[in-house]
DNA sequence: TATTGTTATACTCTATAACTATA
DNA sequence: TATAGTTATAGAGTATAACAATA
């Protein structure tokens, strides 16, 4: 019987080990995203939100107006889940909540002049942190993989 | 009082309504990350694999004798939720789980022929199933923006 | 003492169904 | 009938602590 490589693999290379995996584009993407995602939720955390609320809380102050429905399509996620994301803002007194005249099923949302300023300064602290994870992107770098990421959206 | 929009903010177009959150590598990297996720996702349903367990079979595919501290490391999470994945595919004959010689507490994994094959037939899969997303993008874009994902990877 | 694999557990995120009030 | 917001619930995914076997 052939004698096979059995013991610990050992020391590889980090490029070695996963490649793999590398051939695939979504497998770079998400540890490219993980990366990011971590930085964010650092950066975030001082201000007590999470990428998820902070989501929520950005596409209310771009939007203001917006209902629960448009921001759950915009976040790709469900009504339901959003509900609770929601109601923390409001009880943060970083946003209100106010049922339009024209169809009173659905709620105006806008960011109060706190939410404003919460928003303000996560951005800031996001754009800080992510300073050294984009240390090595020129800022026609940043332009170039934007460009590449939308041609992947469009499908 | 100043008459404010309250009412629905109608159709702005895609690209306008996420503006705020657009000017995040991180959001972008995500929503393009979504979409060839889902499409992995929808590929392998058909081989009853979901991306994770493909990955660890991957893994042990490209890396005969990996241990399961050493898969985790390598897929980013823990030993303790890797016991499941690693069960199932060694349950389905897709790998076996050897005890090493020189360190009787680690196992030895492997994929078995069935294992190879699956793996082979999955990830022709997800290439096919890459084709649509990655249209837009030529062989040099591929390249290009892996390279570019790699340096925030780098950190 | 430290590490590997494992179990149990909890917490977050996500998905689905059903309800209410409005349309 | 259909839609918006909500509730309840179940399923993934993930994180932590503790244990037995082994080093």
């Amino acid at each position: 019987m052939m004698k096979e490589a059995e013991e610990p693999i050992g020391e590889l290379f980090d490029g070695d080990i996963d490649a793999v995996m590398r051939k695939f584009i979504g497998y770079n993407l998400k540890r490219a995203y993980i990366v990011l995602h971590q930085v964010a939720t650092q950066a975030l955390d001082a201000h007590d939100l999470r990428v998820r609320s902070f989501s929520a809380l950005s596409l209310i102050v771009g939007n203001p107006g917006v209902s629960p429905s448009e921001l759950a399509d915009m976040l790709q996620m469900e009504r339901s889940n959003l509900v609770l994301i929601v109601d923390e803002l409001e009880s943060r007194d970083l946003i209100s909540r106010t049922r339009m005249k024209l169809d009173r099923r659905r709620y105006a949302l806008k960011a109060t002049l706190r939410g404003r300023r919460l928003h303000e300064k996560a951005a800031a602290a996001i754009r800080r942190a992510d300073e050294r994870p984009l240390l090595r992107l020129t800022a026609e770098d940043r332009a170039q993989l934007v460009n590449l990421l939308s041609k992947i959206e469009m499908g």
